[in-house]
DNA sequence: TTGAAAGCGCTACCAT
DNA sequence: ATGGTAGCGCTTTCAA
């Protein structure tokens, strides 16, 4: 009854044992039918009979089938995107945005439509190498980019590959035809950030702006600077990429007796900032100081007071981006993925994802004396 | 001249124009080699002349060519791993956690041995639905799992499938085979804690706990509990998880006449809320009150006072976790990745990573009137 | 509507 | 030391 071992007969390499997953032979063998047939089935293709189509799919179930990712890509190319993080500072608050910006793309892609993977690289050069080679090693569809900084190596190598790609807080111009963007319209946001503290009372008004290397910051700072023009204010700028610096610069601005009576940041973190050093020079706020921070996060409500905020809509900027992949890869000539063309009944969003309101919360007062 | 055009002629399909990335039998044509000599080549295995061997490798290099992953995966297997994140939380700070962790990793792992990728998921059932599936569909070779809750999904799914995975932060026993773990050795450091509060005088003192749900604080609040013991101080232990429900347990504790005089907290976001409480309650810290964070971070020293904190060496408990990884894959009997046991010369270090002495910041004293 | 079969790019086995 | 070649699991023609 103990059949003889014969080592090489595939017949006989037992399936639990082997642990030997069932491939589409086996559900072809299994329903009596072609690979052909399963594998049209199994990618609800036309041109199955309908009780074909129910057997297949049953036994594929039964047997427990699941497509094996490699020999899916080897013939239709990688159904995965990959988003290559820059992650070099150690202050916590700006990596987590990629996360909140997977949960949000992760809604519009559906889990058979397209994985989106993180990475991480410790430069822009790193990453535009990673990208590089994954595009290269055909690992990866489509490649997410955020945070774009001046002069961004990543965008440089991913303009000399014809790569589906989409650029997240930036709009290039001119771009590649294989991109997307995904911008926050933001600029109006920080406009009214300077009405608001100006209609306040507020004429001595400083910004302590983002990194001078990431683009979004820079054009924040220029919004918020723009929109206080028509009230003939000027807006003084000090410098804030890093606490450290951010600190420097703050505490002489603050003990100079023209001090600025309102205070916008570029993040939650350096708002933060602000109002420790407000505090420690005994700067009461509002009243002495109001603070604006340009964005909002579950940080600004903890705080005391709470602060005034631009807010800062990560999910929906990660379901435009969702999106604006399927979009990427649905022009893409070659490599499609399935599912990336939207289904009926369903409305792709612009790239441009609205900001709201400013959200006024107790950082903010008419200063002190009107 | 011009060539009749035969669409389905391999041989004239142009390579710059459709953009056909050479393959080893471009590269072994080149070489006049057979294939089989250019994939030893390529994969570093002996049995290649000297000469052979170099004219390969140029010729490669000249091509351009990569190494296809999926056609390789088909083969071999993959060649990643994977870190399903559960981002269940909006507080940012700890879900930077991981891409520091991946940073870390990534110093052990080397860009050919094995990538690591970060995939994001609403809850660990839903992590663990999503591990099951890449798994079966053989799209990663490991995974690594943090931030374990009580009675993880994820861990039972884990467990019923023969993959190779690394456990951070919590042994696991009895743990499959195939598990490595990398946890951090802060039992000692918290009962230090105790110490050193204990002999600066404090006598009443809390701790406000992490979630419960997770394994690692509630381990970390018993050490800290022990370690009070032998002085004869009993903690008193307040919910912690997540902002709202800390700054509710805080405020009646801080107002109470037999209010603590020293507090702990299992992190660094949680250790900012007390000052902030501590300031709206008028306690000043540390003279009315000591506040020792559970978690090291940039933003404890950033606080006015500085925090004193317990280290959090994230990167090290990478390095640890990519070696765990290689020691996972290596005695994973099947579905081998290249590089995974050491090099001589190298010495994988323990699972356990050392967590270093009490930062002693500014926001611990003794307490008033000793 | 279904079946047979040719690859996709690479690895690994068996000859030579 | 090198060449020939059979697959890995799936998709996709082309015939029937």
């Amino acid at each position: 009854m103990v059949p003889t071992p014969r080592p090489n007969d595939p017949e006989l390499s037992d399936c639990s044992t082997h642990s030997r997953r069932p491939t589409i032979v086996d559900v072809a063998r299994a329903a009596g039918v072609s690979t052909a047939v399963v594998s049209y089935t199994l990618n609800g293709r036309r041109g199955v009979s309908a009780t074909t189509r129910e057997r297949v799919l049953r036994v594929a179930d039964e047997l427990g089938w699941r497509p094996a990712t490699a020999a899916r890509s080897l013939r239709s190319g990688p159904a995965a995107a990959a988003l290559v993080v820059v992650h070099d500072q150690p202050f916590g608050t700006r990596a987590a945005f990629p996360l909140d910006l997977v949960t949000g793309a992760l809604q519009t892609l559906g889990p058979d439509t397209l994985t989106l993977a993180v990475h991480v690289a410790g430069s822009p050069a790193h990453a535009a190498q990673l990208m590089d080679r994954w595009w290269t090693e055909r690992r990866y569809a489509a490649f997410v980019v955020t945070g774009v900084r001046v002069d961004d190596a990543r965008l440089a190598t991913l303009r000399s590959l014809p790569v589906p790609a989409v650029v997240v807080g930036v709009a290039v111009d001119p771009a590649p035809a294989t991109w997307q963007h995904v911008v926050l319209d933001d600029g109006d946001a920080f406009a009214q950030v300077g009405a608001f503290l100006a209609d306040l009372g507020h004429r001595r008004i400083a910004m302590v702006a983002g990194s001078e290397h990431l683009v979004a910051p820079v054009r924040r700072a220029a919004a918020l600077e723009s929109g206080l023009v028509r009230y003939g204010i000027e807006l003084r700028t000090v410098a804030g990429d890093g606490p450290e610096r951010a600190s420097a610069a703050l505490l002489p601005l603050l003990a100079a007796a023209d001090r600025p009576t309102a205070i916008v940041t570029d993040d939650d973190a350096t708002a933060g900032l602000v109002l420790d050093v407000a505090r420690r020079l005994g700067l009461g706020v509002p009243w002495d100081l109001s603070v604006v921070a340009g964005t909002d996060s579950p940080a600004c409500y903890l705080t005391t007071p709470s602060l005034t905020a631009v807010p800062y809509p990560v999910e929906e900027l990660g379901r435009a981006t969702g999106w604006a992949l399927r979009t990427a890869l649905g022009a893409a000539a070659s490599r499609r993925v399935m599912g990336a063309e939207p289904a009926e009944g369903e409305t792709p969003p612009s790239g441009i994802v609205p900001v709201g309101r400013l959200v006024v919360r107790g950082s903010t007062a008419p200063p002190a004396g009107s």
